[in-house]
DNA sequence: CTCCTATCTTGTCGTTGACAAGATACCGGA
DNA sequence: TCCGGTATCTTGTCAACGACAAGATAGGAG
């Protein structure tokens, strides 16, 4: 364990996820991830400037993730609706500080470019705007509700699609169909 | 100033909600409660236990206060929506912390008490399961993304009621299913 | 008046976030 | 090979915080 880890800004990334996912944003310590990382305590606040700082680059990650979750064309708002649960239940550290308010720096470069990135992809799928507020009402909310405990099921993806297929059904303009490009 | 403050709790429960509403649950200090409330740095702990006590009591009058905004019967799925909305963006503080996770005592008697009475109002609006998720998520959704700041406009409900119309149009228990007719 | 209990205060300890200053490793040029 | 610059990481420190313990005060029951 060298002066140079290598890529110590990954593993604290890595690390803060789990933490997140399983506690909560506020359940952060630097101290703690610097410990987990076999590192100084002062470590983390170098490449991330300060705990916000962890949390923005984490969201900002969530977001290039998420909109690429949605990047598949041609998918439905069905399919893009399940896109958008999966990728909150399967990264849920991410999820949380997405949406937060007070947990990030949000006028930070990369999470505001992620931000675009990730709300160009939502657009793409559901070009009307009400109906994009709509959709994304819908999904977002389910993954919210899911990862709170308030909606529960042996899978998300298995209770989401009924849930989606009627939310969204009368939403997506054209409909989506397997075999039509 | 003297020791017998009067209602010191709901004093601590009034600036926790605003506290909350401005900068996130993490924002909250039990100190800095005290300092608002102006009394000693302990007398906050007294009255909840800990820091998770003071959003565990806020999440459970935020679940009784959602509970009654949707109790006037007779109100469609739309009002009723319409309803959850206002009440997230006019409790802001009370929304953040009834839905996290590893912010309040999940097993306290009385948040569980309330979360049962907002739970039967949000099933007498839909009554059918499926439909109850969808709805739910799509009201849930809205507010989260406006709370965020992520669906923008001059007010809430302005913005809201045409979403909210469009994705609930078709789940109305009366109304007829989507796609097929 | 006396006890009893809830309420609030004071004092303290370990932990945390943030900052400053120093130590170490890599990297390019001479 | 050596030298200097820079990014990376460490050590040291401080105020603030959450939690706990123990004491002081107020209001009510008998």
């Amino acid at each position: 364990m060298a002066y140079h880890h290598g890529d110590l800004r990954r593993v604290l990334l890595d690390e803060a996820a789990d933490v997140v996912a399983e506690h909560g944003p506020s359940a952060l310590s630097l101290r703690d991830l610097a410990r987990r990382a076999g590192v100084s305590h002062a470590a983390p606040a170098h490449h991330f400037g300060d705990k916000a700082g962890v949390l923005t680059a984490l969201a900002a990650e969530g977001h290039r993730l998420l909109a690429r979750a949605l990047e598949p064309a041609e998918q439905g708002l069905l399919d893009a609706g399940l896109a958008y649960v999966d990728f909150a239940v399967t990264h849920p550290g991410h999820f949380a500080v997405m949406f937060g308010r007070g947990l990030v720096h949000d006028v930070d470069a990369e999470l505001v470019a992620a931000q675009d990135r990730s709300g160009a992809a939502l657009r793409r799928a559901a070009p009307e705007p009400v109906v994009a507020r709509a959709a994304w009402s819908v999904v977002h909310g389910f993954a919210a509700l899911w990862l709170a405990g308030a909606i529960t099921g042996e899978d998300a993806t298995t209770v989401a699609r009924p849930v989606l297929a009627r939310a969204l059904g009368g939403l997506d303009p054209g409909g989506p169909s397997p075999g039509h490009g």
